[in-house]
Order: structure tokens, then sequence, then C-alpha cells
DNA sequence: TGAGATGATTTTGG
DNA sequence: CCAAAATCATCTCA
């Protein structure tokens, strides 16, 4: 960088037209100290112009010197590219283009002249374009991120998977054994899952990478020739990361609403319903019509219920949210069940031999709480 | 195979 | 937040 500002020194034109452009104040300061190879640089810049100033199709017919040689006069005189860069692309040039470019390259103010270059071009074309392209964590790819981590897609091999499946088959408080055989099942699919998204992931990075090194070599080719600084290869391998991982997204989409398809298709509670056993629905059905004036158990008595009936809790819950609901709209049709069940705990607790009882008087609403057929403590209705 | 039963989940209301 | 009510999805059985 010493030698570039030491070069900027003697920049007489450049600096104006740095400061012109890019509104640099310091250009201004540097331009007052002038040095020795004045007119080396003058040269120079003009070549630079009048390169920037021809067409691709002038530029290539003066690579052809013999097509018309006439035209070129033969001077190597560095004074005569004294005159404006826009004249030149009209007149004669004393020096053909690869002799120019050749000159150029060789000459030794063109590193500082290609630093300076670069600079502008950061300061004006790469600030624009650097504007609209900061680039947060995409919240979408977290998101999607986070879900493919929890669901054992992503991440470590086996321990999250089969932690986040089991907690879910948990959840779901299925009887061991047959959730054991949806499980592996479950886990089977998760793991083509997985396999499937790491195989891809793995291209795509892959692709990534190769086209990353292509574009930067093809880019630190071309930085011999053009003005391109490191950092506008940096800028240039971030938009292709970001195209890359908008792709990258695509996949992660896809692999979440196949786990998705698979979750509800192996561990959705309602797709693997089982009715509960008899005995189970008998403990219930006696709690329920005993406790009619009230059929809500505590939660202790829950606890004891779902031991008996070897269900959960919630699905004690379940159980008796669903009775009461169902028995209240529709008492007639559980008349017979009520009095089968008042009989059986009137017997039970009376602790005598019972009678069955054809009886079924309509129901009368107790104080507060469910209708209740009528029954007497000795079983009689 | 279809209607009704039933367990689970979601929505609603206090 | 809890229970009621509505709804869903599956099971069972004639």
């Amino acid at each position: 960088m010493d030698d570039q500002t030491r070069m900027l020194t003697g920049l007489t034109g450049l600096a104006g037209l740095a400061q012109a452009d890019v509104g640099d104040p310091d250009s201004v300061r540097k331009q007052q100290s002038l040095g020795q190879p004045q007119q080396d640089i003058g040269d120079i810049l003009q070549q630079i112009m009048a390169i920037t100033d021809e067409s691709l199709d002038e530029a290539q017919a003066r690579c052809w010197p013999e097509e018309s040689p006439a035209h070129w006069g033969g001077s190597d005189d560095p004074t005569e590219g004294g005159r404006a860069g826009g004249g030149m692309a009209g007149g004669g040039l004393p020096l053909n283009f690869q002799h120019r470019k050749h000159a150029l390259n060789c000459h030794r103010m063109k590193p500082a002249l290609f630093s300076v270059l670069c600079e502008i071009k950061e300061k004006t074309v790469l600030s624009i374009r650097g504007v609209q392209e900061e680039d947060p964590p995409d919240p979408q790819i977290m998101r999607l991120d986070n879900m493919l981590l929890a669901e054992g897609v992503s991440g470590p091999e086996k321990g999250g998977g089969s932690a986040a499946a089991a907690a879910a088959a948990a959840a779901a408080g299925g009887s061991p054994t047959d959730s054991s055989i949806e499980h592996s099942d479950y886990r089977a699919k998760l793991a083509q899952i997985r396999q499937i998204y790491h195989s891809e992931l793995e291209k795509y990075e892959q692709a990534c990478s190769e086209f990353t090194n292509h574009v930067m070599n093809l880019l630190r080719e071309q930085s011999r020739t053009r003005p391109i600084s490191p950092k506008e290869i940096e800028r240039m391998v971030a938009i292709i990361h970001r195209k890359f991982s908008s792709i990258q997204m695509q996949l992660k989409q896809s692999t979440c609403e196949a786990v998705m398809i698979l979750r509800s298709r192996f561990l959705d509670a309602r797709r693997k319903r089982r009715n509960f056993n008899k005995q189970a629905t008998e403990v219930l059905n006696e709690y329920f019509y005993s406790h009619l004036s009230n059929p809500y158990p505590s939660e202790e008595a829950k606890e004891e219920l779902a031991k008996k009936c070897a269900i959960t809790v919630s699905q004690v819950s379940n159980w008796f949210g669903n009775k009461r609901i169902r028995y209240k709209k529709n008492i007639g049709k559980f008349q017979e069940e009520a009095n089968l069940y008042a009989v059986k705990t009137a017997v039970d607790a009376a602790n005598v031999s019972a009678q069955a009882s054809q009886a079924n008087s309509p129901a009368t609403p107790n104080s507060g709480g469910y209708p209740a057929p009528c029954y007497t403590p000795d079983g009689r209705l």
C-alpha cells in the first residue's frame, strides 16, 4: 500500500479523476506534490483512456496492424500520446493494441494504477451494489435448520433422531408393543430421508465449491487485465454462496415436508387408535356412573384409574371428556348402560347378590350433576 | 362396505 | 387454563 500512496502523489490527472468521480478529499492533497514521473503517468493515463474509449471492434481491428500498416504510423514516442483520448480513437495511433497492452503490463506504474482503478471501482459500482446485498441470516432457513435438527435429519447420527422419535412416541402414548414396531419402521424411513438429504447436500456443497473455485480462478485470471480487487472476488463468492444456499433451502424445505408426512403417517395417535380393552372400559364406566352427579375424577383418581386400565392419565381425561359430552347429548341412549353400572355399583356397595332387572325407568336430573337413573341401594330400580 | 362407536385433537367460551 | 363442544380419524361389526 505504501507503493501505492507514493505513486498517487504523482497522478495529476488521475487524482483529479478520482476526486471528480468519488469525491475523495485526500486526492486533492495528494496531487499537490508532483514528482518526476509526471510525464509517464500522463502518457499511461491517456493510453488507458484511449482503450476504454475504444469500441471492441476498433480494438480488435488494431490487433492486426498488417492489414492497414500505413494507418498506424510507427512512432513509439510517448509524447505522441499527449493528445486527448477521444482524438486517439479517431486518428492514427502510435502502437497497435497488443503493443500497447504489453507496454501497459510492463510499465512500472501499472500496479499502482491498477490498484487505483480497483479502488475507484470499489467505491462506485460495488458500493451501489452493496446496498441491496446485505445478507442477514435468513430466518426461513434457520427455521428449517432447527426443524431438521429437531427431527434428527441433520445433526448427530443417531442420538437426536431416535430421541426425538421416542419422545414423540411417548407423547402419542401408544401401547409399548405395537409402538415399538411402528417406531422401528418410522426410524427406517427417517434414516432413508436422512440419507437422501445428506447425499443431496453433499452434492450441492461440492458443486458450490467447484463453481466458486472456477469463478475465483477466472476472476484472478482476469484481474491481470482488468481491475478486479480481491474484495470484488470475495463479493462474487458471496453471491454464488447465496444462490447455492437458496437451492439448499429448497432441499431443506422438501426434506421437512417429507418428515412431516412421515410423522403424521406414523406418529399421529389418531392413526393408530386402539379401543380400550373391555376391562378398562368397564372400570371407567363404573367410575363414571357411580359419580354421575359429579363425573370429574380428581388427579389422584385419574392416576388410579389410569393404572387400573393400563392407559395414561390424559387418556383417562379424554375418556371422561368424551363420556360426559356424549352422555349429556343423548341420555336415552346411555340409559341401559347407566342402569347396568348403577346396579353393579349398588351391588358391590351393598355386597349382596344382585338379581338382574330389566326395568328402564327414565332418568331424572340430580342436583347440579348429570341426569342419573333412579335406583335403590339394594339394586332395585 | 357403510354406519355407528370411540379415542384423540382442535376450537370455543368462561 | 380448564372443560365443553366440535371435529377428525380410525375401529368395529352387522
